[in-house]
RNA sequence: CGGGGUAUAGCGUAGUCCGGUUAGCGCGCCUGCUUUGGGAGCAGGAGGUCGGGUGUUCGAAUCACCCUACCCCGACCA
């Protein structure tokens, strides 16, 4: 057991805290609810930029960037959509502050015509924007994503997985069709999907969400749901169908090609910094992070063991061949010849870190031309013969990257089960994991369920066979199998 | 936003109920020597507005009131 370490077992939330302070992936600051992302946790989300960009260029989209603040009359333009995030609005109501009596004060002078809102998400202002630039059918599709923060006054917070600040993207797509914008919304989740299953090596459910889930201001909200370590759900990305609602409320229009107008058809999807939550709680342990190969920062550390300084020229020596070799194969590699610190103490700080592999070499290895690897992942160690040792490194670390998917795969096989009655639904919600049950498609149904059991419905699963089937609740009729269970 | 809890050195804490020496300990930090294949040992040393404010008192980490932050449980949500 690691220094000042929860296990899962006798506290799941403080194990989550404990690897996120302990891994220096994130700290509480001095805002309330608002996080400071540290250089180690910062990276890993750099690195799923860096895919994730990639992914939304291969798919024809480009990155441009909207204002930060909305004006408040905007916001009451979609009935549903100011619903949805009228309760966790900051708002600016004053540009210019002033020396008072107390030090210094809002200037009462400066108080803005039109307040404005810290957005939430960029709807409105994104689609008060697309009237400008769309006339004709010439001008669809528009592509668009931003990198961005937005802020949502969350009454509690937890870091990366709710905070009042976070770091996301947003993809707000206009389409001239409703085929078009539909075939998007759902492009955008199979690119999701592919994030997380590929990259993130964490296997995820593809669905819809009920109208009770669903995105305020959408027809219909495509998720990816992932299942975390202790049995609950993660929604870990979105993708919605907006229908005409935005283009109606901000009148966006097109001429078509037969001379009629026509109103834009929409699409809206992000992924947010919540997604280094996601990674942490399913793959982490009890010695602390576990990070999949393809997004870890530092995939491979080097620790050197040596008694006399002369021993640490011989291995700094020998070592740069092995550090060529691994980042000319494009893997990451960190040499940490700091003599402040003994080898057993950076060993232990590299896993709670969940660099994925580690190399240690001494004198001994020097003598046999070996090096002593240790894999993260299943905390084996293995000496091998440095000849050829970035070949095997480079197998080493797809195969953690495997395992990695394989067991949290595994894992969500073995806490997903059909429940066909209530009695047994609420003995079974108690266990965690996904529950497949008939529902009768009511957003009251729902309801009463979430009411008498905290558990939502978390998808309505994508190409799952009709099968007839009575609600786990109600007794009505039931066409298809919906996923329920307690969420984060 | 409701209910409960916590706040003492960078971190973890004792002391608080029942007010009274110089606020104690572990880790970490600094210096030196010995060490280095799983969180080193010994010796010496630095570091505290006891979360903030107001009050009670001869005297407050300790009692009262107010405020703030964080944690847990609810409601709300990516």
């Amino acid at each position: 057991m690691a220094k000042n370490f929860s296990t899962r077992e006798e506290n799941y939330s403080q194990w989550y805290n404990d690897i996120v302070k302990h891994a220096e992936l994130a700290e509480n600051s001095a805002v309330r609810g608002s996080m400071v992302i540290k250089p180690y946790g910062y990276a890993i989300w750099e690195n799923m930029q860096k895919v994730l960009d990639q992914m939304f260029k291969d798919t024809g989209h480009e990155n441009a960037y909207f204002p930060l603040f909305i004006p408040k009359s905007f916001f009451s333009k979609e009935a549903d959509h100011v619903e949805g995030f009228a309760k966790e609005c900051a708002v600016v109501t004053h540009y210019r502050l002033r020396n008072g009596e107390d030090g210094i004060e809002v200037d009462p002078d400066a108080k803005l015509d039109e307040e404005l809102i810290v957005r939430p998400t960029s709807e409105t202002i994104i689609w008060d924007t697309y009237r400008k630039w769309v006339q004709s059918y010439r001008d669809l599709p528009i592509l668009v994503n931003q990198w961005a923060n937005v802020v949502r006054w969350e009454m509690r917070t937890r870091l990366f997985l709710r905070t009042a600040e976070f770091l996301w993207q947003e993809g707000h797509t206009a389409h001239a069709t409703e085929k078009e914008a539909v075939a998007e919304a759902k492009q955008m989740l199979e690119v999701y999907a592919d994030f997380a299953e590929q990259w993130m090596a964490v296997p995820v459910l593809k669905g819809t969400k009920s109208p009770n889930e669903r995105f305020a201001g959408a027809l219909d909200t495509y998720c990816i749901e992932a299942m975390m370590q202790d049995g609950k759900a993660l929604q870990a990305g979105t993708s919605h169908f907006l229908g005409q609602n935005f283009a109606k409320a901000f009148d966006v229009k097109y001429l078509s090609k037969e001379n009629k107008q026509e109103f834009v058809w929409a699409t809206s999807w992000g992924v947010s910094t919540r997604l280094i939550g996601a990674l942490i709680m399913a793959h982490s342990d009890d010695k602390g992070l576990v990070l999949p190969p393809k997004l870890a920062p530092i995939q491979v550390v080097i620790v050197p063991i040596y008694r006399k300084t002369e021993q640490l020229d011989e291995i700094s020596e020998k070592v740069q061949g092995i550090i060529k070799a691994l980042r000319a194969k494009g893997i990451s590699v960190k040499f940490d010849s700091r003599d402040t610190h003994k080898p057993g103490f950076k060993f232990a700080e590299y896993e709670y870190k969940g660099v994925p592999v580690r190399l240690g070499i001494g004198p001994r290895d020097l003598e046999n031309g070996t090096v002593e690897v240790a894999r993260r992942d299943t905390l084996t160690k293995e000496v091998m013969d440095m000849e050829g040792i970035e070949d095997k490194i480079e197998a080493l670390l797809a195969e953690i990257q495997e395992n990695l998917f394989t067991k949290a795969a595994a894992f969500r096989e073995d806490n997903s089960r059909k429940v066909d009655t209530w009695d047994e639904f609420l003995v079974e919600i108690e266990k965690g994991g996904f529950l497949y049950a008939h529902w009768d498609g009511s957003p009251e149904t729902e309801q009463k369920i979430k009411d008498l059991t905290k558990a939502t419905i978390r998808a309505i699963p994508l190409g799952e066979e009709v099968e007839e089937g009575k609600c786990i609740y109600t007794g009505n009729p039931s066409t298809k199998r919906v996923v329920f269970a307690r969420s984060y």
